[in-house]
DNA sequence: TTACGTGCAAATGTTTTGCATAAAA
DNA sequence: TTTTATGCAAAACATTTGCACGTAA
């Protein structure tokens, strides 16, 4: 059962690091700290949020962007990580192991903020054989943003 | 009378031309050749792919990418057109309107189709009473793609 | 005739890549 | 000691913007 607490990481990052063995790739300082930062972040994060916050993971400092990129893309291909895209282009990255295996999102159209939504609504539903997998986002107000129906501005 | 798709386009055309004019925005030949392409598409579009295609509309010839995007941008504010984001990060426009209302994606992680499902499987589900709309995207392989579970490459 | 729109070129932001060096296996 | 990874700088894209000129209303 892993989670954010303090205690978990080095489960995380002894199962990962079997995963990479496997595949034949190294496990290294650059590497350790993005899993660092994924596995105590709270919402999907862009390669530069995880690259500004790399300073607060041990062994993080000095790690390029590039790296992190590499990274990500890495844990993508052996799908440790997985690729949130929102209305604003930007690509996010969350951990796509354990509890955290399946989820969508909600994102607040007022502050920007996005949760996670644990409760598939699409559990059991069937979509046909071709649906390998499938991604939701849910868009809206929550409590503390009014809505606003009458702007001009682009918001879907 | 030219057109590409024979007697919608003219009714398309005159509506959406309204809603500019209540907007206080201007018809011009620039904003009519892309609502030609968008009318005549069948999966939604890049900016790029827009801007390629513009040449085969009436008038469409010469015009900027930029006025492209500034273009698929102002019928966003205005709800004629919807942005979809799948998971390569590219932007894709298409129309919003009419019986194209609302609907999703399924994307062929083999071959790069996009297909539009009309039938939307959260259908009178409970989202939730801030949930004002939802994007959904199916990826699998479509027939004539075999799915290869072996593989390393990135798709999700 | 006046506000609004467009082309063009340059700027911005995101993500990838080539290459020489450094670290892991 | 051989393979794989990294930093750095540059390239490749996607998208936006400033400005002078054109055009719809």
């Amino acid at each position: 059962m892993p989670s954010v607490t303090p205690a978990s990481l080095p489960r995380d990052a002894d199962r990962i690091r079997a995963v990479l063995a496997t595949a034949g790739r190294a496990w290294t300082r650059p590497r350790a700290a993005v899993l660092q930062v994924l596995v105590s972040a709270t919402t999907p994060m862009t390669a530069e949020e995880i690259h500004e916050r790399l300073g607060q993971a041990p062994g993080g400092r000095g790690i390029n962007l590039s790296s992190v990129y590499r990274t990500v893309n890495l844990f993508r291909a052996l799908r440790i990580v997985r690729r949130v895209q929102l209305l604003d282009g930007t690509g996010r990255y969350e951990l796509a192991e354990g509890d955290r295996a399946h989820h969508h999102h909600f994102v607040c159209e007022g502050c920007g903020r996005i949760e996670d939504v644990r409760a598939c609504p699409l559990e059991g539903a069937d979509l046909g054989a071709t649906v390998r997998t499938h991604h939701l986002e849910l868009y809206g107000y929550c409590e503390g943003c009014a809505p606003r129906t009458s702007e001009t501005h682009v918001r879907a």
